[in-house]
RNA sequence: GCAGGGGUACUCAAGUGGACGAAGAGGCAGGCCUCAGGAGCCUGUGGCUUAGUGCCUUCCUGGGUUCGAAUCCCAGCCCCUGCACCA
């Protein structure tokens, strides 16, 4: 043993291999019950992490269980190379992106050693492909590495040829049904690449988290012209005071749907992206319009123009109405003026600025009438130049008057509505009117955002998009009715999926670019990377054969899918149209028949809002009923050390390092024990430390087992009662699914019993002759989630078959005896109680004498135990008169009483089992020289009636008396 | 805001009406073992008390139901996740 952990690697490697060569993850059809379990396959744009293992390992330790229950499990995975990422990282490489090329270097590293061959393999990934082929490759080795029980033969990626005519199959049947529809949809831009551009392309994407808004459009006349003010707030139009423009900025007069509108230059543009038919015929400077009057929309009061320094012109249209009651900007912007700023300027009337008063609007119960006065006299904000503040209580009182907010009695015909409710309203009054529209801006936690080739992501509209339509009602039910009808473990997780069935709508399924499946009727359309992944379990089936050489990628027309999946056609025509041979078709047909439906699917809780529920969707769209996916499992994340693995925090443990730094089953173990499904993983690596001389010992223990006699004791039938009844439990756990618990019972807590057993038994020659009475069950116990250790210590008990399908072992009941557990406890608390005197009498006893309570006692509390459980009371009278017919009541009265009464008044103290005199009395005997090694002195069991002390007296069942000398 | 989950000792984390001063683990303190050894095992770890006991105080806060509550009910506070085109 060298380093920190128990080397394991080679004796992983080794049954890796055998497994291989043993073929015994294969599977194929046959007699046996079938399972079919699946994991969702990897996305190859970079390698693994312990994150993504957590699931692969549950998912691997219910195939292996499954498998050893008897089934016929098959367990397959493939990979996923579909969409923008893959693209985007050759991208960056190709234009030597020096932080793209540094990270995909250390990424390559963990693979190679050879810093020549790293540059090489990184070069090569200006070509997408060989990105996804590199990691596809990788992973396959790293999964094995893991030793999970995968059947490889059917392994495929979405961009093989055979997958994509799969796709194209699946996506014609969509159609056809009417699923797929066309419509309008907004997307991020980029004005330099002059294509839809993802968060992968976007720089910093994963932190500043770009996406779109919508900003209301509210039209102030002006002569002919509108002054197109944009806001997220309509309903304020009650309270406008005054219109800001950037006081530096020249803006532009466009032609729109015959009317002209003053908008930044900007914003211009951006409307000519989004479905907006305009020209350009002017322009014009804040300055001349400055210090005039417009006329607002909705109550077509004259407003003044006014300059202000926060209006930002790349921000929607550039023009921003001034609500100072309710916007923190907006009154700051007025102080400021108000003190002086802008006057002499823009030659501004002292008289008109001063008679410019806050109009409130919206009741909140927090504020007054003036929140955003308060605000800023809270926080104690005296100018824009203050920004982050005001960005800050801008947002807090958004918040707050969104949600809670009741418009005033000036607000019109919307008085009394909620803020909620009265935005779209207002939006759709003024709407009907004309005087207010809609656009798109980007936003971002950070600003601005820009594309990686350095273009500014602008939000543009596309009027052809495809849409999967999981708005669609019908569809919508019919994906209920197989919920229904599904197990959902944890089953918490339920209400979730229901949800996302009620708010799932149309689902823009196709993009301008990216790897994949072209749309069978439009192939300027790429099949987005989550809609390609619906259904793709089934491929596993015909996937094989293509592996096989049985058949070829051009073979497959949509009469093959439709035959092996949907049993149409004729397999004569078929054979006859493609070439396929009939007997092949048949088989696949076969298989399918067999395999189908999905028994188990195993992932994260986070693919609940899209993936798996796509994954429901599509299946009854496309398949009958009793091909529907059967159950779905899932687990919570992975943190590490109490934070998010992330690139920019530099956390990130790759699976690929774990054989070499921990071992496989270390990790399996950790991973499926740390935390139960429903709670986030923490990887601590001093938890795993802990785990890791917990599997060392295991491993000790059981290596060191020896086949031989030995006599028979109430403490080894304590063992083997413990044990069955781990075995129990355990099983209880595993079948449903709780794996952590599973866990607990078969590994630590029987680890736990055997230290116990060790300590006790005081013939230390016997204890790895006993324990290799119960090798074998725990051995294959533990297989599931350590499969390696498990394989070494089943052949080193001289064993030929793998114990990676083996038989589960199963708990033999007659074995698990209570009152044999109870008496163990009973002289453990013994024991606990004589260090405890010793420690304060402070004096090496010279003997122990221990008395066991008389017959009477013991009859006397099982008896009250059984009244108490039956009628769930104790009360003095009720008692009597159900024990007054006994013996221990003739004979023992008074002492009956007296210990009577103490149950009654604290019902609580009555123990809920109580053990047979005899039992209690043998196994003291049996432990008496276990006390006495302990203490160091003589040890004498005295039985109450023959003692001769008063201390005696206070003998109880399951607490003997105790004198020390 | 909506939806879901959650707040348990120094830390992580089980427990969802009685055997609970609360599994298991880490940390800390003390002890044992001396090659199955840079491990392992045992004991202790709210307070005051005591021949193994007893009492008080504890499972976010405050009320309630019950013979009995970490567990059930009501009100409140706080935290996490998702709300989509990102795989």
């Amino acid at each position: 043993m060298i380093g920190e952990y128990m080397q394991t690697i080679e004796i992983e490697r080794k049954w890796q291999e055998e497994w291989k060569k043993a073929k015994i993850f294969e599977a194929e059809p046959d007699k046996r019950k079938k399972f079919f379990i699946t994991v969702p396959y990897p996305y190859t744009s970079g390698p693994l992490h312990i994150g993504h293992g957590r699931s692969y390992t549950n998912g691997d330790i219910f195939a292996r269980y499954m498998r050893m229950l008897g089934y016929n499990v098959l367990f397959p995975m493939a990979f996923h190379i579909t969409g923008t990422p893959i693209l985007s990282i050759s991208m960056r490489i190709a234009n030597n992106e020096k932080e793209t090329i540094n990270l995909f270097k250390e990424y390559v590293s963990l693979y190679e050693n050879d810093p020549k061959k790293v540059k090489k393999i990184v070069e090569s990934f200006k070509e997408p492909w060989n990105v996804a082929n590199y990691f596809a490759e990788k992973m396959m080795d790293d999964f094995k590495s893991i030793g999970y029980s995968i059947d490889w033969r059917r392994r495929f990626t979405t961009g093989d040829k055979a997958y994509k005519a799969f796709v194209q199959w699946q996506f014609r049947k969509l159609k056809e049904s009417g699923y797929l529809i066309k419509g309008s949809y907004p997307v991020l831009f980029c004005i330099n690449c002059n294509n839809a551009v993802g968060e992968d392309d976007i720089k910093g994407g994963d932190v500043i988290k770009p996406g779109i808004c919508e900003f209301y459009l509210l039209k102030f006349k002006f002569d002919d012209l509108y002054l197109v003010a944009a806001t997220l707030r309509p309903e304020t139009i009650f309270g406008v005071t005054n219109l800001w423009l950037n006081p530096s900025a020249t803006y532009k007069i466009i032609q729109i749907d015959g009317e002209k509108w003053v908008v930044s230059e900007e914003a211009a543009f951006k409307l000519s992206k989004q479905n907006k038919e305009l020209k350009e015929i002017g322009e014009i400077k804040a300055s001349e319009l400055i210090g005039k009057y417009c006329i607002e929309p909705m109550n077509k009061n004259k407003i003044l123009i006014l300059p202000a320094e926060f209006v930002d012109t790349s921000q929607a249209t550039g023009v921003v109405y001034s609500v100072p009651s309710h916007a923190p900007f907006d009154y700051i912007g007025l102080v400021e003026i108000w003190n002086g700023k802008f006057v002499d300027e823009f030659k501004l009337n002292i008289n008109e600025i001063k008679s410019i008063k806050p109009i409130s609007l919206i009741k909140v119960k927090e504020f007054g009438d003036h929140p955003a006065i308060e605000l800023c006299e809270r926080e104690g904000i005296k100018q824009v130049r203050e920004k982050d503040k005001l960005e800050k209580v801008t947002q807090e009182l958004y918040k707050l008057e969104f949600y809670n907010g009741i418009l005033k009695e000036n607000c019109g015909k919307f008085a009394g509505k909620k803020v909620f409710d009265a935005k779209e309203e207002v939006f759709s009054y003024l709407y009907s009117m004309k005087l207010a529209d809609k656009m798109y801006e980007v936003s971002a936690i950070e600003k601005p955002v820009v594309c990686r080739c350095g273009g500014n992501v602008i939000v543009s509209v596309i009027s052809d998009q495809w849409f999967i339509d999981y708005g669609n009602e019908e569809w919508k039910n019919k994906a209920r009715v197989c919920l229904d009808r599904m197990g959902i473990v944890p089953e918490i997780y339920r209400k979730l999926f229901e949800d996302t069935i009620a708010w799932l709508h149309e689902r823009p399924c196709a993009r301008r670019r990216g790897l994949g499946t072209p749309l069978p009727f439009d192939s300027n359309w790429i099949i987005e990377s989550l809609s390609d992944s619906t259904i793709y379990m089934c491929f596993y089936i015909i996937s094989k054969y293509i592996n096989e050489g049985k058949i070829r990628a051009e073979q497959f027309e949509d009469k093959v899918f439709d035959y092996v999946f949907l049993g149409k056609g004729e397999v004569e025509d078929i054979e006859e149209d493609t070439g396929i041979n009939r007997e092949i078709l048949k088989a696949m047909r076969k298989e399918f028949e067999y395999w189908y439906p999905v028994d188990q699917r195993h992932t994260a809780v986070g693919h609940i809002s899209n993936h798996l529920t796509f994954y429901i969707f599509n299946h009854v769209a496309i398949f009958p009923s009793d091909k529907w996916p059967k159950k779905i499992t899932l687990n919570e994340m992975l943190i590490r050390e109490g934070r998010k693995m992330s690139k920019s925090y530099g956390n990130v443990l790759p699976l690929a390092e774990i054989p070499k730094k921990y071992s496989a089953d270390l990790y399996r173990l950790y991973v499926s024990y740390a935390a139960d499904l429903t709670s986030t993983l923490d990887w601590r690596e001093n938890d795993i430390k802990n785990v890791a001389g917990k599997i060392e010992r295991f491993y000790n223990i059981l290596a060191h087992v020896k086949k031989g006699k030995f006599r028979k004791s109430m403490l080894k039938r304590w063992l083997i009662s413990r044990f069955n009844r781990k075995i129990k439990m355990a099983d209880e756990c595993i079948k449903s699914f709780k794996i952590r618990d599973y866990i607990q019972h078969a590994f630590f807590d029987v680890l736990n019993d055997i230290n116990h057993f060790e300590r006790r038994e005081t013939d230390k020659k016997e204890v790895n002759r006993f324990l290799y009475s119960i090798a074998d069950e725990w051995i294959r116990l533990m297989s599931p989630v350590i499969p390696h250790l498990c394989e070494e210590l089943w052949h080193s008990l001289g064993k030929k078959s793998f114990v990676s399908i083996e038989k589960w072992p199963s708990a033999n009941d007659k074995l698990i005896d209570d009152k044999i557990e109870l008496a163990e406890e009973t002289i453990m608390n013994t024991h606990a109680d004589i260090v405890q005197i010793i420690e304060l009498i402070k004096k090496q006893p010279k003997k122990i004498n221990l008395f066991i309570a008389s017959e009477w006692k013991f009859k006397f509390l099982n008896k009250l135990i059984k009244i108490f459980n039956e009628n769930k009371k104790i009360d003095f009278n009720f008692i009597m008169e159900k024990i007054k017919e006994e013996d221990f009541w003739k004979e023992k009265k008074e002492d009956v009483i007296v210990l009577l009464k103490k149950f009654v008044k604290e019902p609580g103290k009555l123990p809920s089992i109580i053990n047979e005199r005899n039992i209690e009395l043998k196994a003291f005997l049996e432990a008496k020289n276990f006390f006495e090694n302990e203490f160091k002195c003589s040890v004498e069991i005295i039985k109450e009636e023959k003692a001769t002390i008063e201390k005696a007296r206070q003998a109880m069942p399951g607490k003997p008396a105790i004198y020390v000398e």
